[in-house]
DNA sequence: CTTACTTCCGTACTCAAGTACGGAGTCAAG
DNA sequence: CTTGACTCCGTACTTGAGTACGGAAGTAAG
């Protein structure tokens, strides 16, 4: 689908995304927040990019997908230069504690959509619908407020 | 803070918000979705709110809270009126199963996150961090891809 | 009547992480 | 040399759920 690898040295921006899995654009947008250099355009004018790039890139997703934005993705990158673990980890047991709230806050709305769907299946004579109940019921009477302010998304 | 509720019938705007919890905007913007009617301006020109306006503002944070979008919201309110129950049943059973796919995700993040964070109070003699090692790692090595594509937000 | 507070309304802005578009320029193959 | 694929670059749009702003008009208290 794409050019086989040609002239002097590296790959091209869609080579990059695709190896890396990501979009082109995506690949510019990291440029353009500064996530990742702009190499020179030695020869020509189609810059090349370099093993470094593509494991920035991934670095960028790896990170991602354990709940760093892409800011606090851009903080890892700099403290990335051998000596500031300590700040790192912090960040990590920070990411941490959020990633735990967040499952706690998910699992308490589990449980209420567990309750309600099993309140259906068992009572839905008359049709006095238990979710939509539920839902419009007057506040006061639910127990101190189950449900955090949610962060949520 | 607010002036009491006044004249003739049903409460102002300010003070919908204030006893739903949520600011005037927020009211203002579910009246330009079409989430919440615009009621008439009898007497003068201030628009008056009842009771059934403050029940629809809550059931709407209260579905925001189980997880329910705007959108969502808009169709549950559409089914609230009566019989169609099963409809309701079917949307709260996926909404369950997205949550539950977001817990399994979240709970995947916290044990990467754990492991690396217990890996950097162990062993961060020379200091090759852990964790940002695990994130430059090259691709392949590391197991089945872990995590998902993640919609996690 | 004046003052101060609301309300009304439209428009525009926010945030995050991209996506889409369109016109040039580059490049390799035929 | 032409064709077609790709790249470059800037700008604008997207989504979801609001927030913010600013001028005008209503309304209540003093």
């Amino acid at each position: 689908m794409l050019k086989p690898a040609t002239p002097r040295t590296g790959i091209t921006i869609g080579q990059l995304a695709e190896t890396a899995g990501v979009n082109v654009e995506t690949i510019r947008y990291y440029q353009r927040i500064g996530l990742l250099p702009l190499p020179k355009r030695d020869y020509g004018s189609i810059r090349r990019y370099s093993a470094d790039d593509l494991k920035r890139v991934r670095f960028v997703k790896r990170a991602q997908a354990l709940g760093f934005s892409l800011d606090e993705v851009a903080l890892l990158l700099g403290l990335s230069d051998g000596k500031h673990c300590a700040e790192t980890k912090s960040l990590a047991e920070k990411k941490l504690a959020m990633v735990e709230e967040k499952i706690a806050d998910l699992t308490a709305i589990q449980k209420s959509l567990m309750g309600l769907v099993t309140q259906c299946s068992i009572g839905s004579r008359g049709c006095g619908c238990p979710i939509i109940d539920a839902l419009v019921k007057d506040d006061a009477r639910s127990g101190k407020r189950a449900l955090a302010p949610l962060p949520w998304r």
